[in-house]
DNA sequence: AAAACATACTTGTACGTACAAGTTATTTGA
DNA sequence: TCAAATAACTTGTACGTACAAGTATGTTTT
C-alpha cells in the first residue's frame, strides 16, 4: 500500500466515531494503547491522533486523553470533502447546469495563472436542498485542459472530489476563503426562497491540490437563516 | 523557560515572516539547515514548521522545501489572536460598551455550562474601523468569576487576548464558530454605516482556553462590502 | 476525616536513526 | 547534442528512547 500507517488509522477510528461506535465524551484508545493494538510506535499513533484533532474530531487532554467531540449539525465550512458527508442524509443535488467547457467567468474574486486564461474551463452549477429546504447555490470551474475525458464520464459516488481522488489521483491539500454578506438577486432569490435582496452569505473558494499547477474555484451562495455555516478550528 | 524549543523557532520565524525578511515565495531554512543552526533534531525543526503552515504562513512541498506563502489583505477569520496584527497598522477600536458585570444575553448561538449560568457575566463592545471605514461590530462575553481583577485594570497593548495571556496566563486554544448573512437592523446600520437591512455577515464565535472550564464567547457584525472576512486552511 | 504522598496512568517535548520519495542540477554515456 | 543516470538536496514516514508534566486514584500519614 502507500496509504502511511497513521492514515489508516486515523480513518478507522474517523469510522468508528461517525458509525456512533464512539460518543461524544467517550475516550478513544490511548496513544499506548493503540501502539499495542496496531503494533506502531507512539510517533505513528501520535500522528493519527493529530490529524483527527486537526480534522475536529477530537479533543486531546494533556494527563486525561483523546476525547470525542460534539459534531455540529450545521454545513461545515473548512471541511475539505464538501458537504455530503458532514451534514447527514436527506441531501440532494440538482444540477442547473451540467459540467461542460465554458469560457472564464469575468470579475473571479481571485487571480487565474496565465496557463488556466488561455483556455476555456470546465463548470457547472448545483442546487443543493436540505430535506425540502434549497440551502446552497455551488459553481465550480476549473482549468479545462487537466482532467481528460471529464465531460464524458459521470461522478463517482455522486461527489466531485471523489470523483477527482479516484479517477485523476487529484487531493484536496487546502483552500483560501473569502466571505461576504450579499443581498440577494433575482435568481438567488428564487432558487433559494429568500425574498428579493435578502442577505445571502458568499463563499468564495480556491481549492489548492497537489498538482500545483491546478486549481479548483468554487462559489457557494448560501441561505442561512435556516442552516448557519459553521467550522471549527483546533490548535 | 517553559516555552517549548519548537515553539520559539516557529515564532522567530513568524516574526521573520511578518517583518518581510522572507517574502512571499521564499525558501524558509529547511529541516536540515534549521537542525545544525539552533542545534536541535529534525523531530523539532519539523514541529516548528507544522505549526507555521498550520497557521497558513508557508506550504511544505516534497521535495522542494518551505515556501513563504501569499498574505492575506482582508481580516483574518480563524486567525485566533483577534485582528490588530492581521491586517495592519490603520486600524482603531472604539468602546461602545466598557467592560462590565451584565446579566448574560438570551438566545445566544451556544450553550452556556452550568457554572456559566449561575453568575454575571463580562461583556464588553467594541467597534473597529479602518481608516474611516466602520468594518466590526464587536461584542465579548465571559464568566465574571474566572478572571479576578479584570474591570480594574486596563487591557494589555489594548489587546483583550494579550491581556488574557499575559496576565491570566489563559491561552486559545480552538474556536467554534457560525456565520449567518442577515439583515442589519438600525443600530447596526447606523453604526456600520450600511444601509437598513443591508446584509451584514454574523460570526459567533466560542473560543475554548486551556481552562477546560473557561470560554469566550464572540459575536462580530461585518461590514464585508469593503473588507471581505477571509480565511485559509491547510492540510 | 482530611491532608499529604505515592503510583499509575495520560499527553507533550525532544532526542536520535533510518529509509522512502519527490525535485533539481550535474554528470555521464550513447 | 541529447537523453539517461547520478548525486545532492528536499520533505514524509516510521522506527525507538527518555523524560517532563498534567490527571486520577489510590494509600499513607496526620
Amino acid at each position: 500500500m502507500d496509504i502511511p500507517r497513521y492514515r489508516k488509522i486515523q480513518n478507522m477510528l474517523k469510522s468508528k466515531i461517525q458509525q456512533g461506535s464512539y460518543g461524544v465524551g467517550d475516550h478513544l484508545p490511548s496513544e499506548n494503547q493503540l501502539c499495542s493494538i496496531f503494533n506502531i510506535t507512539r510517533t505513528t499513533a501520535r500522528k493519527a491522533l493529530e490529524e483527527l484533532q486537526k480534522e475536529g474530531f477530537i479533543e486531546r487532554i494533556k494527563g486525561k486523553g483523546s476525547i470525542v467531540r460534539e459534531r455540529r449539525k450545521s454545513l461545515g465550512l473548512l471541511n475539505v470533502k464538501g458537504f455530503s458527508e458532514a451534514v447527514g442524509r436527506n441531501v440532494s443535488t440538482i444540477f442547473l447546469q451540467e459540467p461542460a467547457l465554458r469560457p472564464w467567468i469575468t470579475g473571479f474574486p481571485f487571480p487565474l495563472t496565465d496557463s488556466e486564461r488561455q483556455s476555456p474551463c470546465i463548470h457547472f452549477e448545483r442546487l443543493r436542498t436540505v430535506g425540502e429546504d434549497p440551502v446552497m447555490l455551488e459553481n465550480n470551474w476549473f482549468s479545462g485542459k487537466t482532467l481528460p475525458g471529464f465531460l464524458q464520464s459521470g461522478f463517482e459516488e455522486d461527489s466531485f472530489f471523489k470523483t477527482l481522488s479516484k479517477k485523476y489521483m487529484i487531493e484536496i491539500k487546502g483552500s483560501e476563503q473569502e466571505l461576504k454578506a450579499l443581498p440577494a438577486n433575482e435568481k438567488v432569490s428564487r432558487l433559494l426562497k429568500v425574498k428579493p435582496s435578502g442577505p445571502v452569505l458568499q463563499i468564495s473558494i480556491r481549492f489548492t491540490t497537489c498538482n500545483p499547477e491546478f486549481f479548483i474555484y468554487s462559489e457557494l451562495i448560501c441561505n442561512t437563516m435556516k442552516y448557519p455555516i459553521g467550522n471549527r478550528y483546533f490548535l
